[in-house]
DNA sequence: AATTAGATAGAACGATCAATCTATGTTGTC
DNA sequence: GACAACATAGATTGATCGTTCTATCTAATT
């Protein structure tokens, strides 16, 4: 890929995430990249369509990263705790400015499916992911209920973990998180 | 108060919840309000202000809701669950689009106090109420602990009920929630 | 050397936005 | 009926926005 699509990318990933997709104008974004604006509608055909290549990418890259995070040969229960992790690791570095999904969801709503689907697609991959782990010692229904708790705690921390800027959240988050699958593991068995 | 500056705040909260703040402009408030543009400046200064407005009230006006719906005679836990109710009757309803904090937090970030400093407010009382329900039965230390994750619960089951439309989200977040305070229950028992 | 594709700077357009100004109209009170 | 307080409609300003246009420049390919 062309290194000014490239850089264009990468310096609207960090605007958007500091400051939201409204407040940061095309100039700004072509200023700190230092490409030209011809440059930019020749490779994105509007704003919007950077904004989704922006979330795809980040997709991309968040899973890439998580997933390079989590050892496939540990036990169901250490690779949940190294999504946690790779969450309180996230939370606790300078350049955290929350979700950019969440930012994305929050001001355009789901009326834009272009820029919502991606986020929600995020969270879906979440899901599913965490429950194919569950599944390998709780049963289908349980692990499917557990999934969707451990979204919710993830979400929320990662919201919270803005709010007042303490990334130790993940860590009362994991504390939470294994309570409930120790309890779902005992009474399954 | 006025009964135009009353129309204000609440035409504006109804069009900042469905459509967040940055897109929706003076204008479409003022047609929608049937209120001229000079009489929304004589209340307000500007519009920062009367955002600030709209999330003073929504404060009130949901602080109130909720302690209206927990019975002060009621057990602890049974509180506890009141408030995780009604949260499901707020995802269930046909004008739920999302938390307006929470919106406000994603759209303005922390760097304009006159805004996110209501919607930490927000979530600081809601840990504290919380926290101190729990200690009458449970240890301060835990207590704290435990209001932490219910808040997290809270805010990721607000995330997920938009993003999902699935307001059946709040019932999986009591579930988790009554587990981790039984279990803290036992174990200091 | 000629051609072509892509990048450059910068002006310009049309739209929208928050905010200000002016001048008129309505309402209730003494 | 006069006064004061508030509300009205609408033009206007200045800034910012996304987008388009033009014309020049660079670099690799033929």
């Amino acid at each position: 890929m062309s290194p000014k699509k490239e850089q264009l990318i990468k310096v609207a990933t960090n605007l958007f995430s500091r400051h939201g997709f409204h407040p940061v104008g095309i100039d700004r974004i072509l200023v700190e990249a230092g490409v030209a604006r011809m440059t930019l509608y020749n490779h994105f055909p509007s704003k919007d369509d950077l904004i989704s290549a922006v979330l795809e990418r980040r997709y991309q890259d968040i899973m890439a990263s998580l997933r390079a995070s989590v050892e496939p040969t540990a036990s169901a229960k250490e690779q949940l705790h190294a999504i946690f992790a790779w969450h309180e690791a996230w939370f606790g570095a300078p350049e955290f400015a929350g979700c950019l999904f969440e930012r994305a969801l929050a001001e355009f709503g789901t009326e834009y499916p272009k820029i919502s689907t991606i986020a929600i697609q995020y969270k879906q991959t979440m899901t599913e992911w965490m429950r194919d782990i569950l599944k390998t010692f709780l049963p289908e229904g349980a692990a499917a209920r557990i999934a969707s708790i451990l979204v919710m705690l993830l979400d929320g921390a990662t919201i919270d973990a803005r709010a007042f800027h303490d990334p130790t959240v993940a860590t009362r988050a994991w504390n939470a998180a294994e309570v409930l699958i120790e309890q779902a593991n005992t009474r399954q068995a």
